[in-house]
DNA sequence: GTAGAACAGTTTTTT
DNA sequence: ACTGTTCTAC
């Protein structure tokens, strides 16, 4: 896309005035360099950058939009760069940094440390465990359900009532148990100086509410802009209309279409009353698509046309010409992978590199065929999305000792950390924090005698609390080397692959070296998470080629000249879980939508006709699966539709090791009594 | 009180 | 496959 030349809608955005904005921009239209453009003209016309917020879903793409209005502003080294000044970042993000600015004026000290969600889950099912909420006669809700409910009770701004009628039907009979569960959950994150994600928000707002302080945040910005809005909840929309209360100054931009977060609250409504939220608000559409070929777009089109609410808006392309995007039927889920890494093969023949090309799926697990194929035939990639780096055993072992240090108070990390010495649980760890937190310091540890089995590893649990736990400490990399040769043995002592994540925890102290101290490298990992293990092992070689494989979530914003969207199978596109309600499938449309919508050049969907059931174990029961019903016939008219045929697949894949054909042999026994 | 084995149930997507 | 729960042996 031309970054220098604006189309005339693009150049109405950039140069409207003060008023509130709602750029409805389109997959493709533009919306980053629109956005770029109208900062830069902010600041051309003397607004200063450190007087400029900019919201966005992920703290990179705040800098990427930064360093392209430096580029349009050609500010060299005269001056100190827009990228450096301004405020930009995730409204979580953001929020951590005003609240350790100003949460004292509102009674909140600044050491509080991020609780990220498996730390939330950890501290509600301690809590479980005290008010003996599993000893009721039917079954409590699990601990990541009772988070989930939680969260979407603040972040709606709805009461638990409402919640589980719903969105979980089967836990209304727990109501009660649940809410005294949030009571003791509220007060105990006050007494543990633990902010939860919602928690960022939340007190975000209040600050904004307090008449002192709000004013004082409120002062500090002259323009707010905001990236995504469609998938902002309830909060994020009061933190808004509280930093800019008469909406000047405050550009939003999202599309409605793409709106996909609704079940972490997220409130589609947010856009669509945005005009009527502020009145004076112009709405300005972004139609034309940079991004997809014209018979793409003709299918993308008709795909997002069987959405029931929307800004009505036609995208069009110039890019005329081109390959129909295709619809490949296959037999099996070993079809599949077969004509996946067929055409991305051929594409790269063509001289499309792997990077530009990407495999979307619904939920994490379905690229886990794929993934042993590429593997297979040594096809490099990345897989973003799913389980992440942070959230493995090992590196959640570490980060909690770190956190125990930075913050004594917080029971999740201190429980998890003191457990990890052998012969200790959960009621010794519980006793040696509450002396911790009675004294306010690791003192009283001195004198413990600590259980048998511990003997050996106590003397040195010691030593790092009393070497970093005092308010003068070490240098953060010295730290996290001490921290990381005190767990090492207990790794090893605790886990399988071993060396993968030895190697993992070398990894994490390297991170540790960018950042000035404990608490900004913790809020950083909980805010902001390496997306990939090869992520956090550092920036990629230039020269370094991989096939991208991503959920639909996390592809979100990217485009690809080569797009491949698997197992579109009803059931799966959209989820069995999600067909009950009617805005739950209308989501899924727009997931749908947004999957197809990241291709500039070429889209294959695929879905097996027959897959097997998860539970594989022995046999495997399969069943018969049919296209999604968001490509009904009017809308595969836009398709070519293909099954490959059958000489073009690949003999099925030898096993990864000789030690595998036991394995199968087995199988086939059991196949017989199956 | 802790650790490990046996057993039962199971709702994606992520800041 | 994974998590959570219960039971048993230290």
């Amino acid at each position: 896309m031309k970054s220098d030349v604006l189309n005339p809608e693009q150049r109405a955005a950039v140069e409207h005035g003060d008023d509130p904005l709602l750029i409805v921009a389109g997959a493709g239209t533009g919306k980053t360099n629109t956005l770029a453009h109208r900062v830069a003209h902010l600041i051309a016309g003397g607004t200063r950058p450190e007087r400029i917020l900019l919201l966005t879903f992920a703290r990179r793409a705040a800098a990427e939009l930064l360093r392209r209005v430096d580029g349009l502003l050609c500010v060299g080294n005269r001056e100190r760069s827009a990228s450096t000044r301004a405020w930009g970042g995730t409204f979580h993000g953001v929020a951590t940094r005003l609240l350790r600015l100003h949460g004292q004026q509102i009674g909140l000290a600044p050491g509080f440390t991020i609780h990220d969600r498996g730390d939330s889950e950890d501290l509600l099912d301690v809590l479980r465990a005290e008010l003996e909420l599993s000893r009721a006669d039917r079954r409590f809700p699990r601990k990541g359900t009772c988070l989930d409910i939680y969260s979407r009770c603040v972040n709606a701004q709805e009461p638990l009532e409402g919640v589980l009628d719903r969105a979980f039907p089967w836990c209304v009979p727990h109501a009660e148990g649940l809410k005294s569960l949030f009571r003791r959950y509220t007060e105990e994150k006050a007494v543990q100086l633990v902010l939860d994600y919602d928690d960022l928000l939340a007190f975000l707002r209040g600050l904004l509410d307090d008449p002192g302080a709000g004013a004082v945040v409120r002062a500090r910005f002259d323009a707010v802009l905001v990236d995504e809005y469609q998938d902002t909840n309830a909060v994020q929309a009061d933190i808004l209309e509280r930093l800019r209360p008469s909406g000047r100054g405050l550009t939003v931009v999202g599309d409605d279409a793409q709106a996909i977060y609704s079940f972490r609250g997220a409130a589609v409504r947010n856009i669509l009353d945005f005009p009527a939220r502020f009145p004076a608000a112009r709405v300005v559409k972004l139609t034309q698509s940079y991004r997809a070929t014209a018979p793409l777009l003709e299918a993308t089109n008709r795909v997002i046309a069987q959405a029931s609410e929307r800004y009505a808006k036609e995208l069009w392309s110039a890019r005329v010409g081109g390959e129909r995007p295709e619809i490949v039927t296959c037999l099996g889920e070993e079809e599949q992978t077969q004509v996946v890494v067929e055409r991305v093969l051929e594409r790269r023949e063509q001289g499309i590199d792997l990077r530009r090309q990407a495999v979307l799926f619904r939920t994490s697990h379905h690229s886990a065929a794929l993934e042993l194929e590429l593997g297979r035939r040594n096809i490099p990639f990345r897989k973003y999305g799913g389980l992440r780096f942070v959230e493995a055993a090992h590196i959640r072992d570490l980060l909690a000792l770190v956190r125990l240090l930075e913050n004594p108070r917080d029971r999740a990390a201190g429980t998890r950390a003191l457990c990890l010495l052998p012969g200790v649980g959960p009621r010794t760890a519980r006793s040696l924090l509450d002396a911790v937190a009675d004294a306010g310091g690791f003192e009283p540890w001195c004198n413990v005698r600590p259980p048998a089995a511990a003997a050996v590893l106590w003397p040195g649990l010691l030593a790092l609390v009393e070497e970093m736990g005092a308010p003068r400490n070490p240098p953060l990399p010295l730290q996290l080397s001490r921290v990381r040769s005190f767990y090492e043995p207990i790794c090893e002592a605790s886990y399988d692959h071993v060396d993968a994540r030895l190697r993992d925890l070398a990894a994490l102290e390297q991170v540790a070296v960018g950042f000035p101290d404990r608490a900004t490298l913790l809020a950083e990992l909980t805010l902001e998470p390496p997306r990939s293990t090869q992520d956090l092992a550092g920036p990629p070689v230039l020269d370094e080629d991989y096939l991208v494989l991503s959920t639909i979530h996390s592809a979100k914003g990217l485009e690809f000249d080569a797009v491949y969207v698997i197992h579109a199978a009803d059931g799966n596109i959209p989820s069995d879980l999600a067909v009950g309600r009617r805005e739950e499938l209308d989501e899924e449309l727009r997931l749908f939508y947004v999957a197809l919508s990241r291709a500039r050049d070429h889209l294959t969907v695929t879905f097996p006709l027959r897959w097997y059931e998860r539970p594989a174990g022995g046999g495997g029961r399969h069943s018969y699966a049919q296209l999604t019903r968001f490509l009904p016939p009017e809308v595969r008219a836009a398709f070519d539709e293909r099954s490959p045929a059958p000489a073009s697949v690949d003999p099925a894949p030898l096993p990864l090791e000789g030690s595998n054909a036991s394995a199968s042999v087995r199988r086939r026994l059991q196949e017989l009594f199956g």
